[in-house]
DNA sequence: GTCTATAAAGGGATAGAC
DNA sequence: GTCTATCCCTTTATAGAC
């Protein structure tokens, strides 16, 4: 294993990991980071030069993780009839990653208050995100990749966020099992997914 | 007009909404809301015990303020046809009021923090919303008001919510244009409207 | 009622001993 | 490399003059 210098740099981040999912960016102080990761606060200093860069290793490190199931795809490693069960699958799975999906809340919030290079990064995230699921969509559906899979993943994107922000806030409004079976039944239902084909490719 | 004394507390209650839009809420210090107010710091105390219950204000005048296009159809000011219409007018203006939607975003981010009683507040003001829109949809694709047309009215919630956020984060992967005009459509074009109500009713 | 002055606490960042 | 001590700044909140 490596040398312990990239150890406990590995270990700051993944304390203020830990921490910003919990308290938020703005309560997430060095004094936290440093009791999570065993140290001293003065010691953080040799290892990151201000609070902001151990914040971009905490989003680089979020980003690079995150394998998305377009990867698999394009890896052969799913064939098409996997892939639609994987996108439910991932639909679900990402809904249980509580602590995961508060970070990426709660570095977005960051970004917006005016945190230009992270908003950049999240620019980035989300455009090849509306590609990787546009392309997912284009298979899944067997409807040509244009302009309409992309409206589509864009919008599957904004409900996923948006569902995720009412899972925080703790809102039920609707029971969580039938908002998934809706989704499911989309992608496994041949007679809706001919429905979301004809929406699709309606002019 | 009433007397100068809650004149000054809706001075302050405005101040800080504005502050909190443009900064969040952790930003916001007093020092701020007492510059927006035009008083000064220490009397900010006078007229509220702590920071927090300048909060609670905020988020109460947010709410009170805010009127439903269901709750003008009610009031019989909409006939069935001018509802679809406002639906559609209704979503094109939140996408622009982008200062409300930082304060709404912001205020929600708060209540994620662990900030229970904002996070009361908001889980009504939720169902409220899954209420009305939910009625909403019933009328405009005639379709009984049932929990398929609460789930599509949770769909719809996060969808905005999800689209206010990467309006925020000045996300543009698809053209702004291009999903209003996909929204349009589910809501006014007849061919359309057919096949949501189909998706609807198909158990 | 409104202000200034100040207390009390906590934040990021640095210096320097070991 | 790691720590403690400390600096400097900002924040909330209070005290007390006017």
């Amino acid at each position: 294993m490596g040398d312990s210098q990239s150890d406990i740099r590995t270990k700051i981040i993944a304390a203020a990991q830990k921490a910003i999912a919990e308290l938020g960016v703005s309560n997430t102080t060095l004094q936290v980071i440093a009791d999570g990761a065993g140290i001293s606060k003065g010691s953080l200093y040799y290892y990151f030069k201000t609070k902001d860069s151990i914040l971009y290793s905490v989003v680089d490190e979020d980003f690079r993780i995150s394998r998305t199931i377009m990867q698999q795809y394009r890896a052969g490693k799913l064939d098409k009839r996997q892939l639609r069960a994987a996108i439910i699958a991932g639909l679900k799975e990402r809904l249980e990653k509580k602590s995961e999906n508060r970070l990426h809340l709660y570095l977005a919030h960051e970004a917006m208050l005016g945190n230009q290079e992270l908003m950049v990064s999240y620019q980035a995230k989300y455009a090849d995100w509306v590609k990787d699921i546009a392309e997912g969509f284009s298979i899944a559906f067997d409807v040509p990749n244009s302009s309409w899979t992309r409206l589509l993943a864009f919008f599957f994107i904004c409900t996923m966020d948006g569902w995720c922000m009412q899972d925080l806030l703790e809102i039920s409004t609707v029971p969580k099992k039938d908002a998934v079976r809706i989704i499911s039944a989309i992608f496994s239902d041949e007679k809706k997914a001919e429905i979301m084909k004809s929406l699709m490719e309606d002019k």
